[in-house]
DNA sequence: CTGAAAGCGCTAACAT
DNA sequence: ATGTTAGCGCTTTCAG
């Protein structure tokens, strides 16, 4: 049996209370002289505070739970990695499970991690956010994705307009039939990313019917099929426009590194045969061949934004929902036409 | 306040503890009528059992915890993403952390999770197994990491026979001045790795001194900065063999994504001018340009394998430790110099 | 088959 | 400044 409070209270010739008072300095004070004793028994014994009784008894964990799609993507590899870091420097351990994009793990997982009192959760994509589990959660909760009117805070990127930038970045360089690869819809990101591209298409002038559309599972696999779809003769679904299209806009960077194995094996000269532009700017873009144009996503500085805000809501219960929306910036590699080092100027 | 087992057990007209046996089918017979009485009750009034509590009582937290050097290297991702996978099926929570490599990060952490009572733990890489933390520990421990003389189970890589496989590929082809892009070797994968290329060359009769060594961060500007430094015309470390490196063996995939991209950037052709056989198998590797020659080490194999051992572990308290060591399988694609779709014999 | 009751280790209010 | 003590919500032994 591990070494108890009362243990250290027997050793050092106080009472338990005192050796509380001694760790969590407090509420109450201490003599100098019977808390060095204290100390002493501790260190001699040993002694660690057991954290589920602590728990149980007053008050928080100490942990926050996170709940993101995957844990294999690099953009949540790096948004949980920062999460993660963030939250240990303060003292929280995470907790962290993957829905791989099924509303009932989501709501299992949720309801999980409530049962366990997480302190707080951070959740991303597509939750159910009015589901049983969440309303009445005595928790702090941040959600990671747009939704202004949410009751609980949330924070996220500006995919829509990101998405949106990032093919006026194609139609600057002259391109007008941009096909568009992309996740299922149903994930909110993805879905928003779609209606950026197709926004940007429509708003001027330019194709954006579902034939330019190939929908891809995340990942590189998904995107070297989809962009075997869009670019090879075969098959065709841009086959009413007469012609192939001359540039992609991909929705994620690791998609892109499936897209451009494709245009390799298709002997496609990128950025000349066919120009790209991914979102995410994950730090693998920048060393593909030829490195991506992408839209960097500050996934650190979301994470780091997420746990500020949501310890300050732990210490602070009961502040107003906020709701922010970051915004992307694009950096330009060789894949959509900008001369090697240059920038291009509208 | 959430609603306590009390609560139900008053709504249903029972003691507390008949609320308990129903919940946990046990250990005393509950008549099926009161039975379903309590699960109204339960249902009712939407109680769930506070799992803190529980744990404090009896018994287990059902949680699992998680140490990784970190998050965001596709190995440590894939590994932590199975293990998570495979633990939530089997009802447990997994806790993770990162250490980065720092040996006060893993002790601290490592405490954390005794502390906070996890059931089981997972830890990779260069853990003080002796430290002060993991001496007398109750809990069940897995290490992955090859320690055959450990008190605690270990489950491992054949990091050295591994790496010295694909080294034998590459000369295979011919090549005897061959290069090693590698970690710090204070990590123990990376120095196994790195004696497996070296014994390898030696044993072999084959250049095997420090100035074809280059230390490198992990990640793809590790990579590609020690590419450029045994690839290029200045620094040059090899010099005293008068030519540069006809291969290279990299000891993990993603440094050979930054590698590709420095011999792109020098315009060297892989694997004509430089070929390249790295370690990993990670999803990735299929979709460079060209696809990497890649040691597959099956990291899901390895993780469910984690698993379910730490699992029996938990449950069977006392079992002798075990010690397995897995193998990788060379994965060829087009960096080493095999015919695009043939595989080399011997 | 069901109920009463003893703790698990800790915090904090209350008493000294 | 220190000690005593009542729970937190649960599991499980022991009595009925």
């Amino acid at each position: 049996m591990a070494v108890t409070r009362s243990d250290v209270a027997r050793a050092a010739g106080v009472s338990p209370a005192v050796v509380s008072y001694v760790l969590n300095n407090g509420p109450r004070p201490v003599a100098t002289h019977t808390r060095e004793r204290v100390l002493a028994a501790i260190d001699e014994l040993g002694y660690r505070p057991n954290a589920i009784a602590s728990a149980l008894r007053g008050g928080s964990t100490q942990t926050v739970g996170l709940l993101t799609p995957n844990r294999s993507n690099p953009f949540y590899g790096a948004l949980a990695e920062e999460i993660e870091r963030t939250l240990t420097e303060q003292g929280y351990l995470t907790l962290t499970a993957s829905t791989y994009g099924y509303r009932s793990s989501e709501e299992r997982l949720l309801q999980t991690f409530i049962d366990r009192q997480t302190d707080g959760l951070i959740i991303t994509s597509g939750v159910s956010l009015s589901g049983p589990a969440l309303s009445g959660v005595e928790q702090s909760v941040l959600v990671l994705e747009e939704r202004p009117e949410s009751p609980l805070s949330t924070l996220s990127m500006d995919d829509e307009g990101d998405a949106a930038r990032a093919v006026d970045h194609l139609q600057v360089h002259g391109h007008d039939l941009i096909g568009c690869i992309v996740g299922p819809p149903y994930v909110s990101t993805d879905g928003l990313r779609l209606s950026g591209w197709r926004e940007q298409q429509r708003r001027t002038g330019r194709p954006a019917s579902d034939g330019l559309v190939a929908l891809a599972d995340a990942g590189e696999e998904g995107g070297y099929q989809a962009a075997g779809l869009l670019l090879s003769e075969h098959g065709r679904p841009w086959a009413v426009y007469g012609r192939r299209p001359t540039a992609l806009f991909v929705a994620s960077d690791v998609q892109a590194f499936g897209a451009l194995h494709a245009c390799w094996e298709l002997g496609l000269r990128v950025p000349d045969d066919v120009a790209l532009v991914s979102m995410g700017g994950t730090r693998g873009a920048r060393f593909t061949i030829p490195p991506l144009t992408t839209m960097r996503q500050d996934v650190e500085y979301l994470a780091r934004s997420a746990c500020t805000r949501l310890l300050e809501e732990i210490r602070t219960p009961g502040l107003p929902p906020a709701h922010v929306r970051l915004t992307g910036n694009l950096v330009v590699g060789h894949t959509c036409g900008c001369s090697p080092y240059g920038v291009i100027r509208r």
